[in-house]
DNA sequence: CCGCCTGCCTAGGGGCCCTAGGTTTTTCCT
DNA sequence: AGGAAAAACCTAGGGCCCCTAGGCAGGCGG
């Protein structure tokens, strides 16, 4: 019987493109064995079970996901790149669902392969560098990059749940979310005094 | 053998329970059966099946998310609404993972039962109610209730999965969070010229 | 050329979802 | 109250899935 030269990557890939075609949940070792034309029990030389494959799978998605919006938002600054890395976010979400559905799992993945993946520090950098321009300083920064995070996630999660439902189309509501964004970073409020900070 | 005694809500209600302490992965029928001291088959006689199950999850904790968010908001405006609002949100995010996870999976609800459930509504009300004080108007309004449920729900969910790593603590951010939407909410952007509407 | 690592295999146990059909308990009608 | 009908729970079993154990063969290093 000739080899199949299956490898952690062909594999991991496999898993993804299966997410992003009938969904994470239908990841299943039987499922990929069956797409890659092998056993089941074939997977486990590469991968260590179904938790370790999505947690490649997750980090896979989010290598890609980052340096999609690097490319995108290289060389812009301000409202510019507040779109470019917004828009680049929300389509790699419709474009892979299955991918980043991986990537907002609870974090089960084992640290030693995290700690290999560059994707994180990476992805820290780029939001950093987008709001550089908005003349934001410490601890606002953080603040802003989580609530910019949370919200385009939230957006992309909510669509995808079908949470936008009729009349008005997501994609309106989105310029204008980003509009919105746009204007609160550049006015973005002092301390309340008393506050903690 | 005496009989359970159970029913289509009190097999929910294991399930969410469930859901809570394990996470919605792992509800499964056979040990929403277990935990009720019964076979899994006689569940089928309440519950369609796993989707279904899941299903009446996500409707009962949305019900009980919206309660808690009127029950919060109840005689508030202006930010002090806001922030209740959105502080019940991430407390029942908080307090009942599995139930709220429950509710952000994609779509497969019965639409027959959906329909009897008066949550969405509600729901709607509470959040355009909520906004009465900032003075939009359509389709502004709109546009602000998705941005708005887009941070929450984005919020929790990356705190959830862990998102939030190190350093600053969610809490603090969570609040200039609110702070930062507040002030938005109050100088709302105008559409640009040209912007479709 | 030959041993040997390693990729892929078959075999099998245990868990889960769900259906079919039986039995016992409860309800309700007369 | 008695009995039929309905409903609740059961056992049995098929199919799919995860994962482990152990075997065989293909292609590399000596």
């Amino acid at each position: 019987m000739a080899r199949a030269g299956l490898t952690t990557e062909r594999v991991t890939i496999a898993g993804a493109d299966l997410a992003d075609e009938v969904g994470l949940e239908q990841v299943t070792m039987s499922q990929v064995a069956r797409r890659l034309g092998v056993k089941d029990a074939s997977l486990y030389t590469h991968v260590r079970g179904l938790e370790d494959l999505r947690g490649r799978i997750a980090l896979l998605a989010a290598g890609e996901k980052t340096l999609r919006i690097a490319e995108a938002t290289v060389g812009l600054a301000g409202k510019d790149a507040l779109v470019a890395f917004a828009t680049a976010w929300r389509e790699y979400a419709h474009q892979h669902p299955g991918r980043y559905t991986a990537t907002q799992t609870p974090i089960d993945i084992d640290p030693e392969l995290a700690a290999h993946a560059p994707g994180p520090r990476r992805a820290v950098e780029l939001t950093y560098g987008m709001l550089r321009g908005y003349g934001l300083a410490e601890p606002d920064l953080t603040d802003a990059v989580r609530l910019l995070r949370s919200t385009f996630h939230g957006f992309v999660a909510l669509e995808a749940a079908g949470g936008f439902a009729h009349a008005r189309t997501p994609q309106r509501s989105w310029t204008r979310a980003l509009d919105a964004l746009h204007t609160l970073l550049e006015h973005w409020p002092p301390l309340d005094e008393g506050e903690p900070s």
